[in-house]
DNA sequence: GCAAGGACGTA
DNA sequence: GTACGTCCTTGCA
C-alpha cells in the first residue's frame, strides 16, 4: 500500500503567495490558487509513476476554528491575520476541486490537518506500507521515518526550481539538525513566531538543536539544565521549562484521530470525468481541460459547466439580489448541498454580523500618542480599518477636517478628535477643545497606515473622505467602499449609511440631527462635545465596517465582483482627483449675464403684466394658470395630477400657435430667462472655491439606477447649451491662461449600442460607413432619397430614433411631434417592418424584466425593477419602457467609466500631461498646456474609442469627436 | 423649517 | 417615451 496524502490548505496558503494572481475571465472570481491545486493534483497522478504511484490517495484540509491547541494555549497562531480577501472564497471551490478529481476531500471540527495527516501516516507505516505527504509543511517533518516509508513531496512551483522535490532524512537534518524523532524536541526549545508557539525565549533552531543532540530529548535536557556551562542559557532554560513543555504538546502532532474514513476508502479511482470537467469548465480553466482531455481520453466537449460554480447566468430568476441569496442558499441547503458555498457564506456572514450588538459606551476617546499608535497597531495586525473622517461642513473642498474614527472589528472602535472647539468658541472663536492630540503629530502617524495599500481602509463614500484627507496630505492606498459595494450589488435602493444600516444590520444609528441640529443654529461638527461625538462617529466607523463585512461577502455569490472591481472601485479615485481639479469659471462673464438677463426679465415681466390686465407672479403656475385659463378663457387647459392647471413650455407654445396670443410666448420666454439666471449665472459664482478660486462640482458615483454619474453642488452635467442665451453661459467655463480645455464627445453611442445588442445589420452598416444615422433611418422609412432629404422628414425620423432608445410610445411620440396619436402609431409600426430586430429586442427585455426582475449592460451591470410585476398597468407600462432604455444608456456609462478609468494611466503612458476636469455622460472635458492639445487628442480619442474592449467586442465603431478652445462652449 | 409639486436645464 | 439636479412656489407644521 502507498498513501498519498495532500496537505490541502497549507497548499492553498503557499500558492496563494508564489503562483501569479488569476481570476475568471467572465466575472473576475479569484482562481489562481484553484488553479494551481487543480494542476497540482493532476501533475500528481502524471509524475507519481511506477513505484512510486499511490495506491491510495486523499486531501486533508483544516477545519476552520479552534482545535485542542488553544485550550492549551490561547495564544496558539493568535498572531495569524486573516486570510487574504481573495483567497476566502478559493477555500471551498479547492475542496470542490478535489471531489471532481474523484479523490477523498477530508476535514475535521477541532483538528488541525497536520494531525488527521499524522494519524493516517502512522497506521498506515505501522501496517507496513508507504506513505508521501504532499506538503512542505516542516511541523510534518516529525513523522518522516527513519527508513523513509513515510515521505514528503514539495510541490509548490517556485520560479527558478524544480517543480518537485523529496523531503527527507537530509532535509529535515538541514532544517532542524536533527533526526526527525528529534525534530518536536527542538522545536519545543526554538518557538515558531508563525503560529505564535513560544518555545524558550532567546533559543532558536541552532542552539535547540545543539541541546538535543547532547542531552537526547527535551525531558532529560531539562532535568540536567544545572550542568549547562553557559549561565544565561542556563537560566533561560531553567526558568522556562514549563513553557518548553507546553511548546513541545502544541508541536507534537496527535496520531489517533478519529478517523471519518477509513484508510480503505481511501483507495484510488479513476478520475470521474463527468464531475471533473463540469467543474473545471465552470472555473474556465480551458487549458487544464484540454491537457486532462487528452489524458483521460474523454471529450470535453460533452460535458456543461457546473451550474453550481458558474459565474453570472444571464438570465438567473429573482427579483433582487438579496432575495436570491437566500432563495439559493435555502434550496441548496434543502437539497443536503454544499455545493455553493459563497452563499452560505454570505448568509451566514450577515447572520453572525447581524448578531452582535451595538454598544456606543464601548466606544473610546484616543486622546494621547500611545492611544493612536494602539489602535494603529490594531488596524495593522487585522489587516484593515475602517474609517470615517468628520469635518466641518458637506463640502470636502472646503470643510475642515475635525476628526477621524476608526474600527478594527465589528464593535471595537474609536474616535480621534483633533479639531473639536471649546465650549466658549463663539465668533471671535475659542481655541481647541481639551483633551485632543495634535494634528500634525496625529497625522504623521496616521499616515503610513493609510498610504500603505496591503492594510484595507473601508469607508462609505470613500471619495468623500479621501478627498478631505488628500488635503491633509494623507493619500490613501488599499481601500474598499462600502457604498460602493452596495451599489454594485443592488443599485442606488441604499444610498445612506442610515438607509444600510437599517436595512441590512437592523440599527438606524445616531442621527447627526441630534448633535448640530438643523436650520439656522445648525452647529458643525467641530462645536460638538467629544464625549458625544466619539459615540456617533466611532458608531459610523463600526457600521461602516460591519456593512462591510455582510456586503462583501455577497460580491462574489452575487456576480457582483467585476462590476465592483473593475467599474466601481477604480473609478473612484479618479473622480476624486476631477473633483480636486475643479474648473475655472469666469465671474465677470456671469456677472455681465446676470444683469443682462434680469433686465430683460424685467421687461417680459412687465409686458405679461400688462397683458394679463393685473400684477401676478410670473413664478406660480397656479396663479399663471389661472389667468389663462380663468380670466383669459383659453380653453385646451390639461390639469395636473394635483388638480392645478398644466402651464408647461410645451403646452404654452402650442396654445400661442393656436391662440395667435403673445402671452404663453412671453411666459416661456421669462421663464427661459429667470432658469438661467437663478440657476447658472447668480449661482455658479457662489461656488467659486476661496482655497483654489475654481469650482468643484461632486459626482454621485452610487445614485443613477444605469450606471450613469450624476453631478451636483452645482451640477455641471447640465449646463445650458440649446440656446443662445445658455451658450453664452457655457462660454464662461475657461481653462486657465496659457491652457486651453478639450471637449470628446461619443457620437451617437446610445444608437451604436442599440445596433450592437438589437444586432441590426442595416444600423450597423450605416455606422461602419459613417452615414448621416437620422437621414439613413428617414430614407428607409419614408421611401426618401438621402441627397435632397427635407429637414422635417430628418427630423421625424430623429425623434422617432431617440424614442426608441425611450421605450417608445405612440403617445410620447406625438407629444414630441406635435402629431395625432394614430399618426404616431402608424410611424412606430412602420419603423418595426424596416427594422424587426429592434422589436425583438424590446420584447426581449419587457419579457426578461417581468421574469428576473432586472435587465443587464453588456459588461453584465444589473438594472434591477422590483416593481416590474406591478399590478398598476401605468407602472408596468413604465418598468417597460425603462427596461428597454436601461441596457442602452447604462452600457454607454459603463464605456465612458473605463474610459475614463484608462484615460489617466494612457496618457502617463505616452508621456502627456492633460487634467480630466468633467464628464457630461457621452462627454469628457480635459484641460492642456495649450502647445500639447493637437497631441493629446487622438490619444483621448483612442482610449474613448477603444473603452469597451477588451471585455466586449462591439460590432459597430465608437467615434469621438474632440475639439480644444479657450472656452467650453466654442471647444464643444 | 420642510416636503411636495411644477417647471426646466442636460445627455 | 429614458436618466438626472436645482430653483421656485405653495401649503403645512
Amino acid at each position: 500500500m502507498h498513501l498519498l496524502l495532500v496537505d490541502g490548505s497549507a497548499y492553498i496558503f503557499r500558492a496563494y503567495h508564489a503562483l501569479p494572481p488569476l481570476t475568471r475571465k467572465s466575472d473576475g472570481l479569484p482562481v489562481g490558487c484553484v488553479s494551481g491545486f487543480c494542476n497540482m493534483l493532476f501533475k500528481l497522478t502524471e509524475d507519481l509513476k511506477g513505484d512510486d504511484a499511490p495506491t491510495h490517495m486523499a486531501v486533508i484540509f483544516d477545519f476552520s476554528g479552534e482545535t485542542f491547541r488553544n485550550e492549551l494555549y490561547p495564544d496558539y497562531k493568535a498572531h495569524r491575520p486573516p486570510a487574504p480577501e481573495d483567497l476566502v472564497p478559493q477555500f471551498p471551490l479547492t475542496r470542490a476541486a478535489t471531489k471532481a478529481f474523484g479523490i477523498p476531500s477530508i476535514e475535521l471540527e477541532g483538528w488541525e490537518a497536520d494531525d488527521i495527516i499524522a494519524t493516517y501516516a502512522c497506521r498506515v507505516a505501522r501496517d507496513g506500507g508507504r506513505v508521501t505527504i504532499v506538503s512542505s509543511d516542516k511541523d510534518l517533518m516529525q513523522l518522516i521515518d527513519p527508513e523513509e516509508r513515510v515521505r514528503m513531496l514539495d510541490t509548490v512551483p517556485r520560479p527558478g526550481q524544480p517543480p518537485m522535490r523529496w523531503i527527507g532524512l537530509e532535509e529535515v537534518r538541514k532544517k532542524f539538525g536533527v533526526t526527525p524523532d528529534k525534530v518536536i524536541d527542538v522545536q519545543a526549545l526554538c518557538g515558531d513566531s508563525v503560529d505564535n508557539v513560544p518555545g524558550v525565549p532567546g533559543i532558536g533552531v541552532k542552539t535547540a538543536a545543539e541541546l538535543i543532540n547532547t542531552y537526547g530529548d527535551l525531558e532529560t535536557l531539562l532535568a540536567r539544565a544545572e550542568e549547562i556551562k553557559q549561565p544565561a542559557r542556563r537560566q533561560k532554560l531553567i526558568d522556562n521549562a514549563e513553557l518548553a513543555r507546553v511548546s513541545k504538546q502544541l508541536v507534537t502532532l496527535n496520531q489517533d484521530v478519529p478517523l471519518p474514513l477509513e484508510v480503505d476508502a481511501l483507495a484510488r479511482q479513476p478520475i470521474p470525468p463527468a464531475s471533473l470537467f463540469p467543474f473545471l469548465k465552470a472555473m474556465e480553466f480551458q487549458t487544464i481541460v484540454r491537457r486532462l482531455g487528452g489524458l483521460l481520453d474523454a471529450d470535453p466537449d460533452a460535458f456543461e459547466a457546473d451550474p453550481a460554480y458558474a459565474a453570472a447566468p444571464a438570465n438567473a430568476v429573482g427579483f433582487d439580489n438579496a432575495a436570491r441569496t437566500e432563495a439559493r442558499a435555502a434550496r441548496f441547503e434543502a437539497q443536503g448541498r454544499d455545493e455553493a458555498p459563497a452563499v452560505l457564506h454570505a448568509a451566514s456572514v450577515h447572520q453572525r454580523i447581524k448578531a452582535i450588538p451595538f454598544n456606543t459606551d464601548a466606544y473610546t476617546v484616543i486622546a494621547e500618542r500611545a492611544d493612536l499608535e494602539k489602535w494603529i497597531e490594531a488596524a495593522r495586525t487585522e489587516g484593515r480599518v475602517a474609517i470615517d473622517t468628520e469635518t466641518s461642513g458637506l463640502d470636502n473642498q472646503s470643510a475642515d477636517l475635525v476628526g477621524l474614527s476608526l474600527c478594527v472589528r465589528p464593535g471595537e472602535a474609536a474616535y480621534l478628535p483633533l479639531g473639536h472647539l471649546d465650549g466658549d468658541s463663539d465668533m471671535f472663536g475659542g481655541g481647541l477643545a481639551e483633551g485632543q492630540m495634535d494634528m500634525r503629530q496625529a497625522i504623521e502617524l496616521v499616515q503610513p497606515l493609510l498610504a500603505d495599500p496591503s492594510i484595507l481602509k473601508i469607508f462609505h463614500n470613500y471619495k468623500f473622505d479621501a478627498g478631505v484627507l488628500m488635503r491633509y496630505g494623507l493619500p490613501v492606498n488599499g481601500y474598499d467602499d462600502a457604498l460602493l459595494l452596495s451599489y454594485a450589488l443592488d443599485g442606488p435602493q441604499f444610498n445612506t449609511m442610515t438607509e444600510l444600516s437599517t436595512h441590512w444590520l437592523e440599527h438606524a444609528g445616531i442621527p447627526i440631527k441630534d448633535l448640530i441640529g438643523s436650520g439656522r443654529n445648525q452647529l458643525t461638527f467641530a462645536q460638538v462635545p467629544i464625549a458625544d461625538a466619539t459615540r456617533y462617529a466611532a458608531e459610523d466607523a463600526d457600521t461602516t465596517m460591519r456593512l462591510w463585512h455582510v456586503l462583501k461577502a455577497r460580491l462574489v455569490p452575487e456576480n457582483a465582483v467585476t462590476i465592483y472591481e473593475t467599474l466601481e472601485r477604480p473609478l473612484a479615485p479618479v473622480l476624486a482627483r476631477m473633483e480636486a481639479r475643479g474648473i475655472s469659471v469666469d465671474r465677470q462673464i456671469l456677472a455681465r449675464l446676470s444683469g443682462e438677463f434680469a433686465q430683460r426679465a424685467a421687461a417680459l415681466e412687465a409686458e405679461a403684466h400688462e397683458l394679463a390686465g393685473e400684477r401676478f407672479n410670473l413664478g406660480s403656475p397656479k396663479q399663471l394658470g389661472e389667468i389663462l385659463f380663468g380670466k383669459l378663457g383659453f380653453s385646451g387647459g390639461t390639469k395636473t395630477k394635483s388638480g392645478q392647471w398644466s402651464t408647461g413650455a410645451g403646452l404654452l407654445e402650442e396654445l400661442a400657435a393656436r391662440e395667435s396670443a403673445p402671452l404663453p410666448k412671453v411666459i416661456v420666454d421669462w421663464r427661459g430667462l429667470t432658469k438661467l439666471k437663478g440657476t447658472y449665472t447668480d449661482a455658479l459664482p457662489e461656488y467659486i472655491n476661496a482655497r483654489t478660486n475654481r469650482v468643484h462640482t461632486s459626482y454621485n458615483q452610487s445614485s443613477v439606477l444605469t450606471g450613469r454619474l450624476s453631478s451636483n453642488e452645482p451640477n455641471l452635467q447640465n449646463i445650458p447649451i440649446r440656446s443662445e442665451d445658455g451658450r453664452k453661459i457655457r462660454s464662461a467655463f475657461v481653462s486657465e491662461p496659457g491652457k486651453l480645455l478639450i471637449s470628446a464627445d461619443y457620437s451617437q453611442i446610445e444608437l451604436r449600442i442599440l445596433a450592437h445588442i438589437a444586432d441590426i445589420q442595416a444600423l450597423k452598416d450605416a455606422f461602419e460607413e459613417g452615414l448621416d444615422i437620422h437621414a439613413m433611418t428617414a430614407s428607409e422609412m419614408f421611401h426618401v432619397p438621402l441627397e435632397g432629404m427635407p429637414s422635417d422628414v430628418r427630423r421625424r425620423a430623429k425623434a422617432i430614433n431617440f424614442g426608441i432608445i425611450y421605450g417608445i410610445s405612440a403617445f410620447g411620440l406625438s407629444n414630441q411631434l406635435g402629431i395625432p396619436r394614430s399618426e404616431a402609431g402608424d410611424y412606430i409600426k412602420t419603423y418595426f417592418e424596416r427594422f424587426p430586430g429592434i422589436r425583438d429586442y424590446m420584447e426581449h427585455q419587457k419579457q426578461a424584466v417581468k421574469a428576473q426582475g432586472f435587465v443587464q449592460t453588456v459588461f453584465g451591470r444589473r438594472i434591477q425593477f422590483p416593481n416590474a410585476n406591478s399590478r398598476n398597468p401605468a407602472e408596468r407600462s413604465f418598468v417597460e419602457r425603462a427596461s428597454i432604455n436601461a441596457p442602452i444608456q447604462g452600457s454607454a456609462a459603463d464605456i465612458i467609466r473605463r474610459a475614463m478609468i484608462r484615460m489617466e494611466p494612457a496618457l502617463e503612458q505616452a508621456g502627456l500631461a492633460a487634467d480630466m476636469l468633467l464628464q457630461v455622460h457621452d462627454e469628457l472635458i480635459f484641460e492642456v498646456a495649450e502647445d500639447a492639445a493637437d497631441t493629446v487628442i487622438p490619444l483621448i480619442r483612442q482610449v474613448m474609442e477603444n473603452a469597451a474592449d477588451p471585455a466586449v467586442r462591439l460590432s459597430v465603431p465608437l467615434q469621438v469627436e474632440a475639439h480644444a478652445a479657450r472656452n467650453w462652449d466654442e471647444a464643444h
